[in-house]
DNA sequence: AGCCATATCAAACAACTGTTTGAAACACAA
DNA sequence: TTGTGTTTCAAACAGTTGTTTGATATGGCT
């Protein structure tokens, strides 16, 4: 029974700012007294609108990563169909184009990978969501998209090609700052641009030595 | 000046159980009220053997995980030399090995890579050690190791193709979570053993994509 | 023995944590 | 207007945090 008409706010900004402080500095790091702070509202109402500090932090998985996974996803699905020409596989390729530059802003592909990184590496509640809603799907489309492109020999084949084509992708996204003080490199626009030819290519190679492709009709 | 017979203990028992929560849990989860509990010492002595938590958390980078990361190095090179005949990237196949089974005890190597997750995607002031320590010199070997064996087109598809190569390895060992989790597998003796020859063979066919394999002597 | 640096301990410290409270402000409907 | 449910707020709460303290013990030295 909302009434409101000039204030959609706060708990949106809460969880904006929770979201980009979670990311940046993990769950134990952050205080509440941060986020409320940083949404320019009273401490009392991360507690009131969300029940508590972990309450806040699932719902920020659940209205904001899990909505913007959703439209990697539907990108990633987009490009696949557009079956760009691309050397190597054009699955990688559409899986990295979609994680590398795709339609989130810098900023928000930062966070998202943040986020998901520790949530994949030390997993807490919301694991079993990000894993529903976002990997599980994710890891079979591709399944699904490799076993009517490639034939394979068995069943645990194709899920380690799978596991290493999604594994290439976000690879290269979680290891950010390894990749970055070894090489020097920035994530620029161009960098990513190279990098998703080169998974391409890379997985492709992969996916030829461990399956046989099908002649496409 | 030390004049010690009995006790080489403390310290080390304070770096052990430190080195295990801090693996299990992440830094700011840990109490050093846990810490010295698990020790069987008294709270001060964290502070008194190390200055402060922090201190803390990088001796145990500095005295358990690099220390270990040198033997799983040894050990790599020395799968190397041994040249084990296996279907695909004969280089790719010892690094999976050292880093699946290898040397560590199954409880060692959990320990050790997510204490090396957490740095790598959530870099503190331990990264530099890592990196310097342990990333970088394996960067550099397999980097050299792959010129001499490959052809490459230029200096930026051969860094892209040791990452690849490091990151398959280090994937599968991050994202065991997420791999469990999706296939119900455990990463028991077995698995790691297919999982090795999977990335043989994988990074064999990524490798033949990127580069020309010189003919060996 | 006495001496001295090292190490351990229980207790206390100040700062910070997430959460609760009860009052005030607000927006709408009657 | 008054009444009602929702939201915001300053303040306080109880518990936990890393760290410090000062006393006490330990073991090798002369």
């Amino acid at each position: 029974m909302q009434r409101r008409t000039d204030k959609p706010e706060a708990k949106e900004r809460i969880l904006d700012a929770a979201e980009k402080l979670f990311a940046e500095k993990g769950y134990r790091a952050v205080t509440v007294r941060e986020i409320t702070e940083a949404a320019g509202c009273n401490i009392a109402s991360v507690n009131y609108h969300f029940g508590s500090k972990k309450g806040l932090y699932l719902q920020v998985f659940e209205r904001r990563w899990v909505p913007r996974a959703e439209r990697l996803g539907a990108y990633f699905r987009k490009q696949v169909e557009e079956e760009p020409d691309m050397e190597g596989s054009p699955l990688a390729g559409a899986l990295a184009a979609a994680m590398l530059s795709g339609p989130l802003t810098e900023e928000e592909r930062k966070r998202h990978h943040q986020l998901a990184a520790r949530e994949m590496t030390q997993p807490t509640e919301a694991f079993t969501l990000l894993a529903q809603k976002a990997f599980e799907p994710m890891f079979r489309l591709l399944s699904e998209h490799l076993r009517e492109t490639y034939r394979w020999e068995d069943e645990q084949t194709l899920a380690l090609c799978t596991f290493s084509l999604l594994g290439l992708s976000l690879y290269f996204n979680l290891a950010r700052p390894l990749v970055s003080w070894i090489t020097g490199q920035e994530y620029d626009q161009d960098f990513a641009r190279r990098l998703t030819r080169h998974i391409a290519r890379f997985a492709g190679g992969g996916l030829a030595a461990c399956g046989k492709e099908r002649k496409s009709p």
